[in-house]
Order: structure tokens, then C-alpha cells, then sequence
RNA sequence: GCGAGAGUGGCGGAAUGGCAGACGCGCCGGACUUAGGAUCCGGUGCCGCAAGGCGUGGGGGUUCAAGUCCCCCCUCUCGCACCA
């Protein structure tokens, strides 16, 4: 061996080594269990790979490298995002085509990922803009159409000005597009394709409770759906025969209290019920709605603003007439946008009664019998007051009083609300996956059949988008016009593309079996592969990517196609790595630190410790160098151990009994915290032994202590790993050998430390066999000299024996 | 505003209610060196010569014993933000 650990000297041979053996190939032993690790796949940016993005990747690695040593057959691979805004922006950018960037930036993302040393099987690589693979998004797309999933609808959408598209919903943040930051949205009326995302609401909510996800995401799902239960009900309008006001409230027990009635802006029956005289005002109100902007418009500070359309709806409980406004705190996309106001009983409702002079009644009065507070709303439940045949009662009793009312005249229900809506799935982009449909004047909406699939996305050197609302796919004449596969008479191509979220809604499907042309997957292998055991990404994706997935799995099971309801029973999110200056990584601050760098620097195994070493995997940190030079520092002392062991002859040795017990308890230890994706302590404990190990002569450190070392090692290490493995003598590579197994009898200590407390402060320690008679040991502790001194006299009011930790004595 | 998570040495971080600060970084001292941003050895929470005392954001509480459990408050991060 080399006296000095040279990384560069070693790594690309391996990488080579594991290259040409086909080492990472995903294996199907017969008799071994499946685990199927997988992170969720990047889109390729022209950046590269920065330290940050490897937080997510080396602990993954570690996994399947450790489930593969531990009798796993490890599906591990890896794919590209590549379709869609981020890579179509950048492209547009740079004055470049995503055709020719995205295979180039996805090239120098799998070469730093064989860099850091990350175990794939390449031959399953995906790329979800590659018509193989996005063949397949479009059947799905089918698949949801012909189960009713996928609808066009005109509606009134948000529209990035700056991606010249419209954008789902999640895909606006703060009023602004999640791609650009500084771009508010407006709003413009487009026909647009939707899934029906909303049917599963229910499902997508229940099955929560039965997966292993962090509690955060769950929540975050759970506020998303947002859902509500409580009645859908109507009220005539007076003077308008037919016209009703429908509406949905959580509180159908406040409806006495109902003095005013509040429509959105946007609701199309204020043009049919505005009076004359209040025409004016009505349009003036809805017109500035529309103009204002998003931000403006939801913000919470805002004073309340509305105004009174002249007409009047009837209260069908209290037979009172109330006054029907509009307001823009009333939003259209939510229950049927309209809503009772019981000023008494809601914030906002009282904020706006107080406002315009409305009668704020008081039907709802503390259970305790205590009065609710003045000149605010009383907005827990109680029990009913002034308010007729409720009076009396429990609101969850006048809840159901009111329903059933309702019901049996006709007018209502108890029902339920979401907070979703449906996903708009339509982009006015090029660089998506062309919607498998043709419009026929005599047919009308027709799907492409599967036989004609892929619709393939056509060659386009001017592929901007065009603003209009039209998808730049609208000027290539060879694609809009077809055939209708119905009728075979002229017929024009749907030319929006999908959103990106659609292709990466089944993607994991596909690494099962990622060649497979007649299906999504090949169902042999789906059935024994899927679903993914282990699914590790950023928090960021909470409520788009990771509510898509599971709904089109939903679909997969209702339609047969799979066995399981949910695709990742288990997910982990790795903390957020911010760059020393404790901002974000990025190219225009110039703090990105490259992996790269870091491995021309100190290789790849002492980046990988880092990446591992650093913190929690949970958890956010700052990056900092020099904790990679220590990792690197900790490998060369591993290294100077390696050489001594190795250059004695490898010596079978003997271990003194406890370095014999030391091996099997450091066994013990880092399975357990690998296990549980503690790396961080795990490699604290292998640091902990080198310290203990460097300290012995090479005939005492014993063959099975340096083995199951470097087998542990291996998984976070593996090139150094598979260097010392080979100049222990092996042949075959280790990261095929078996995880090491410790002795159970050999990790029990025989002596044990025993802390004696007075009065809770620690006054000296016994040092006694384990499992010592308690009468022993409280006889020992009250002999100490320490303890004696410290009582001063005082005769111990009582004693604590914990077995094998302390002595508590109170005095 | 509502919800969630987090506050431990100079720093990253360890600690099934039972010795706070494992492991590493940094720093200090020493050895070897022409040299050290290499390597090795030792030290390193704070105050104190010591004995000892004090210490996990702040304040209370439960307990023989609290970083850990309970209540109140402060700070930071994230999510939602008029969803009736």
C-alpha cells in the first residue's frame, strides 16, 4: 500500500472497475427480499450538481448500498424531469434548443453522480422527454380521460406573463409564479384541460394515516385538501322567481343569524339581480376586482370592501329579507362563491357588518352560560339563542337540526367542501408532452387511440411562446392537422402540452421495468418491485408532486393496473443544505460549491463522510469546507491503520477480550443507526473505534475487528472501501459481501459505571460488576468515601437504585 | 393572524427522564521538522489557584433526578394566508 491515502490514485480506477463488472446492476436473486430505494429524480438544470443536491444523494446511496450488503435485491436508478418550464426557460435563455440542452445538462449530472461514487443501475436510466417514455404519460392521460378524470373546461386561470402559459394553482405562490418570484399573475378565460384531482379528495385524506411520512408533510396535505364539513343551502331572491343564492357554510346553526348575503365579484348571478340604480356601482366594484392584483386582492390586512346590489334574498329560517352584496373576500373558486353572513358568529362577516352598518345579531351564546365578549364575533360553538326552533340546543345538535330541515324542504343538505380544486394540467409551452387528442368538427373531442401513441412532440427551431394563449405546437401545420381516428375526415391536434407534474406522477412506475413497450410496466416486475419502499426528497414538493403521484396511483389501483393504493408507504425529507454564508446556493451569488471541487480536492469518499457527517440527514445546515478536509483527515488516519494491519501480514492476531467485545459493540451500534438514517452518529461511532484501533499493535487488532470495519465502512466509503477490501486479501468486490453480524453476548458489558447522586449532584462513581445485588451496591454507594464526606452526617431520608446506573441518595 | 418545527461550547452537532457537550471542526500547548495550511501526542463549556460552584433561549412547575415531561413568554425557520 501506498504510505499516503491518495484519493486521486484510487477512485477512478474503481469507478472504472465498477463500471466495466457491471457491479450496480439491479439483481433478481431468488429468495431474497425486495428493496426498492428511490429519490425523487431531478430535473437535469445547466448548473450541474452542487454539495447541496448531494445531501439528498450520498445518504440514498448509503441505503442501497447497506440494504444490498444486508440480502436485498436493491432497485436503485435514476432518471431525468426533463420536460417542461424550468428546462424550457433555461433553453429560451441561452438561445438554445431543450432538445439539445437537456440530453447535454442530463450527461454531466449522471457523470458527477459516478463521480461521488452513487450506485445506479444506468441501465435503467429515464428520461420523461424521451417519446419512450412520454408514450406512456399520454396513456395515461387516456387512462383518466376514458374514467372520466380529465375534462376541458372554460375558466378563468392565472397566467404568468413572463412563461406566457397559464399554471396550476399550487404553481402560484403569494400571488406570484413559482418560477418567477417577482411576476405577479393575472387571471385570463381560457379552455383548458383539468384532472379531476378533487374525486379523490376523500381518499387522498384517509389514506394519509396509514403511511410512514414525516408528520409536517402529512399536515400540509391534510390543510391542502382542506377539508369541510357543513351545508350547502339556497335562498330564494326576492323579486326574481327561479334565482336562488347558493351557498356553503360550516355553521348552518348560525343561519338566524343571518342578516346579509355576500356574493364574489365574479359570480354570474350579479348581473341578473343588480338593481337599476345600483348597476353602476356593481360594475365599477367588479371591474377594479378584476383589476386588481392578486396579491392585493388576497391579503388578509386589507380593510373589507363591497357593495349592495339592490336586491334581497329570503332567509328561509328567521322569513326575514336580507340585503345580497358582493365583496372580494368572497372568492369565486371556493364552494358554490357565495356565502350567508352570520356577522354574530364570524370574524370576517362582523369586520364587514361593522363596516357597511349591517345588523349584526347574536344567535350563539358560550355553553358555560358565561356572555360572550362585546363588539366582537363569538365564534365557538355554544348553544343556540334567538333562533327559533334551535333554541336550546348544542351547535353540533343545531348543525344536524338545520340540515335536516333542509333537506326535508327541499332547499339544502349537509355536505362537504374542499380547499383543492381541480388540476389544471394545460400548458401554452412547446417543451411538454404533446395531449393525446383531436378535435373533429364531427366528432368533436376525440382521444388518440393507443395503437397511435406517441404522439410525438415535432422539431421546432422557433418555439417561443406566443402570448396569445395559443401553444407555440399551433404554427406547425404537419401537426395540428390530422385525421379524426373516428370519422378519418380532417381533424386538428389538441397543441397545449402537459404540465410537467403529469410526467413525474408515474415515473417511479417505470424503473421496474423501463424498457417494457407494451405497457407503462411489465407487470411481473411491477408486482414484485413496487412499490418504492423508501422515497427521499425536499420538503418542497409536499403538496404538488407528492399529492399528484399518489391520485394517479389511486387511478392505477381503481383501474386494476396495480395492487397498491399508495406509491411511497415510506417517505424521508433531507434537510435543506444552505452555503456558508447561509443563503441559498446559487449561480448568481456565486456561493455554489461544486462537487467537483470537492473531489479534485479531497476525493470522493471524504465529500461522501461530509455529506453524512455534517448534521442529522433531517435536518438544514450550513455547508463548510473544512469539515470535508477532517472526513479526509479521519480517511488517511483509517488509511495509516489499513497499511500497518496490512503491511504485518494481515495477521489473524489476538484481540484482547475487549477488543473482541469493542468490534462487536461498534457492530451493533452503526447497524442500528444506519438503519434508523442516522449517519451522522453511525460515522461518529467508526471514528470512535479508529481512535481506540490506532492505539494497537497490528497482532491485537484481530482479522474479524479490521473486516466488519471496512464492511461498514464500505457503504459510506466505497472506494476506499474496496481498496483495503482487495488488500485484504479479497478477490470479489465488497459492496456484494454480507453486512457484518455482531454477537449478542459480546456487546453486555461486564462491569458497569455507577454514578451515586446526593440530593441529585453526582459525588462519586462506583465501578462494579453488572447486575449486582441492589443490597450490594446501596451498601457500597453509602461506604464511598466521597458519599460519606458529602453526607456530612446527615442520615439518608431515601435511596434510588437504578440497576446499573446510580444510586440516588436524598437527604 | 393560524399551523408546524427548532433554540445545547467559538462552530457542526451527541445524549431510551439517570454522569450534559459523544464525534468532528476550530483554537491552545508540545513532538518531529529547514519549513508547515503535513503528521503524531496532549488540552479545550464558563467562573475559580484549588476545593467547589454555575451551566442546554427566558420564567414557573412535576420529579429523588429535566436538554428531555407540563404551563407561560421570547427568538428563528418553514407552511398556509379572507376557503365561509
Amino acid at each position: 500500500m501506498d504510505e499516503r491515502y491518495e484519493p486521486s490514485k484510487i477512485e477512478p480506477f474503481w469507478r472504472e472497475e465498477w463500471e466495466r463488472t457491471n457491479l450496480y446492476l439491479t439483481r433478481e436473486t431468488p429468495g431474497r427480499p425486495k428493496f426498492y430505494g428511490l429519490e425523487m429524480f431531478p430535473y437535469p438544470s445547466g448548473d450541474g450538481l452542487s454539495v447541496g443536491h448531494l445531501h439528498n444523494y450520498v445518504p440514498c446511496d448509503v441505503i442501497g448500498r447497506y440494504k444490498r450488503m444486508a440480502g436485498f435485491n436493491v432497485l436503485h436508478a435514476m432518471g431525468w424531469d426533463a420536460f417542461g418550464l424550468p428546462a424550457e426557460n433555461d433553453a429560451l435563455l441561452k438561445r438554445l434548443h431543450p432538445k439539445e440542452t437537456v440530453p447535454r445538462y442530463a450527461a454531466n449530472f449522471k457523470r458527477q453522480l459516478k463521480l461521488a461514487g452513487c450506485a445506479y443501475d444506468w441501465t435503467r436510466e429515464i428520461n420523461s422527454s424521451s417519446p419512450d417514455y412520454y408514450r406512456w404519460t399520454q396513456w395515461f392521460f387516456l387512462l383518466l380521460y376514458k374514467r372520466g378524470l380529465a375534462y376541458r373546461a372554460l375558466g378563468s386561470q392565472w397566467w404568468c406573463e413572463k412563461c406566457r402559459t397559464i399554471l396550476a394553482n399550487e404553481q402560484v405562490v403569494n400571488g406570484c409564479c413559482w418560477r418567477h418570484m417577482e411576476t405577479p399573475v393575472s387571471k385570463k378565460d381560457l379552455e383548458q384541460w383539468y384532472f379531476k384531482i378533487t374525486d379523490y379528495a376523500d381518499r387522498l385524506l384517509a389514506d394519509l394515516d396509514g403511511i410512514d411520512w414525516p408528520e409536517p408533510i402529512k399536515l400540509m396535505q391534510r390543510n391542502w385538501i382542506g377539508r369541510s364539513e357543513g351545508a350547502e343551502l339556497a335562498f330564494p331572491v326576492m323579486g326574481h322567481p327561479g334565482k336562488e343564492v347558493r351557498f356553503f357554510t360550516t355553521r348552518p346553526d348560525t343561519v338566524f343569524g343571518v342578516s346579509f348575503m355576500v356574493l364574489a365579484p365574479e359570480h354570474p348571478l350579479v348581473a341578473e339581480i343588480v338593481t337599476a340604480e345600483n348597476r353602476g356601482a356593481v360594475d365599477e366594484y367588479v371591474a377594479q376586482a378584476r383589476r386588481q392584483s392578486e396579491i392585493e386582492r388576497l391579503s388578509t390586512v386589507k380593510e373589507k370592501s363591497g357593495v349592495f346590489t339592490g336586491a334581497y334574498a329570503r332567509n328561509l329560517f328567521s322569513g326575514k329579507d336580507v340585503p345580497i352584496w358582493i365583496a372580494d373576500y368572497v372568492l369565486m373558486g371556493y364552494g358554490t362563491g357565495a356565502i350567508m353572513a352570520a356577522p354574530g358568529e364570524d370574524e370576517r362577516d362582523f369586520a364587514f357588518a361593522k363596516k357597511y352598518g349591517l345588523e349584526i345579531p347574536v344567535v350563539t351564546a358560550p355553553a358555560d352560560g358565561s356572555s360572550a365578549p362585546a363588539n366582537q364575533a363569538f365564534t365557538e360553538r355554544g348553544i343556540a339563542i334567538n333562533s327559533g326552533f334551535l333554541n336550546g340546543m348544542k351547535t353540533d345538535d343545531a348543525i344536524r337540526a338545520v340540515c335536516k330541515h333542509a333537506e326535508e324542504c327541499g332547499f339544502g343538505r349537509a355536505t362537504i367542501s374542499y380547499r383543492m380544486r381541480d388540476w389544471l394540467i394545460s400548458r401554452q409551452r412547446y417543451w411538454g408532452c404533446p395531449i393525446p387528442i383531436v378535435y373533429c368538427a364531427k366528432d368533436g373531442i376525440v382521444p388518440v387511440p393507443d395503437d397511435q401513441l406517441p404522439v410525438v412532440l415535432p422539431d421546432m427551431k422557433d418555439y417561443q411562446p406566443s402570448g396569445t394563449g395559443r401553444s407555440p405546437l399551433a404554427n406547425v401545420p404537419e401537426f395540428v392537422n390530422t385525421a379524426c381516428p373516428k370519422c378519418g375526415g380532417p381533424a386538428e391536434r389538441e397543441t397545449d402540452t402537459l404540465d410537467g407534474f403529469a410526467c413525474s406522477s408515474w415515473y417511479f412506475l417505470r424503473f421496474a421495468a423501463p424498457h417494457y413497450d407494451k405497457a407503462p410496466f411489465e407487470p411481473k416486475a411491477g408486482d414484485y418491485w413496487l412499490p418504492v419502499d423508501l422515497y427521499v426528497g425536499g420538503a418542497e414538493h409536499a403538496v404538488m408532486h407528492l399529492l399528484y403521484a399518489r391520485m394517479w396511483t389511486k387511478v392505477m389501483f381503481d383501474a386494476g393496473l396495480i395492487k397498491f393504493k399508495e406509491p411511497f408507504p415510506a417517505l424521508r425529507n433531507q434537510g435543506m443544505i444552505w452555503a456558508a454564508d447561509g443563503q441559498k446556493m446559487s449561480k448568481s451569488k456565486g456561493n455554489v460549491v461544486t462537487p467537483d471541487a470537492m473531489v479534485e480536492k479531497y476525493g470522493a469518499d471524504a465529500l461522501r463522510l461530509w455529506e453524512l457527517f455534517m448534521g442529522p440527514f433531517e435536518e438544514a445546515t450550513n455547508w463548510n469546507e473544512t469539515g470535508v478536509a477532517g472526513t479526509a483527515r479521519y480517511l488517511q488516519r483509517v488509511w495509516a491503520l489499513m497499511r500497518r494491519y496490512v503491511e504485518a501480514g494481515c495477521p489473524d492476531g489476538a484481540p484482547s477480550a475487549e477488543t473482541v467485545k469493542r468490534a462487536h459493540k461498534t457492530i451493533k451500534i452503526v447497524t442500528d443507526h444506519v438503519e434508523r438514517m442516522r449517519f451522522n452518529t453511525a460515522l461518529a461511532v467508526l471514528m470512535d473505534q479508529l481512535n481506540y484501533l490506532a492505539k494497537l499493535e497490528p497482532e491485537r487488532l484481530g482479522r474479524h475487528t479490521i473486516e466488519t470495519y471496512v464492511l461498514m465502512l464500505a457503504p459510506m466509503a466505497p472506494f476506499v472501501g474496496e481498496e483495503f477490501w482487495r488488500e485484504l486479501g479479497h478477490k470479489d468486490s465488497i459492496h456484494l459481501e454480507p453486512w457484518p453480524k455482531f454477537d449478542s453476548a459480546l456487546t453486555v458489558d461486564e462491569t458497569v459505571t455507577v454514578v451515586v447522586q446526593i440530593n441529585g449532584k453526582v459525588r462519586d462513581r462506583l465501578e462494579i460488576e453488572a447486575d449486582a445485588a441492589e443490597a450490594d451496591v446501596r451498601a457500597l454507594a453509602l461506604a464511598s468515601e466521597a458519599v460519606r464526606r458529602n453526607l456530612d452526617g446527615k442520615a439518608p431520608k431515601k435511596v434510588i437504585y437504578v440497576p446499573n446506573k446510580l444510586v440516588s441518595i436524598v437527604v
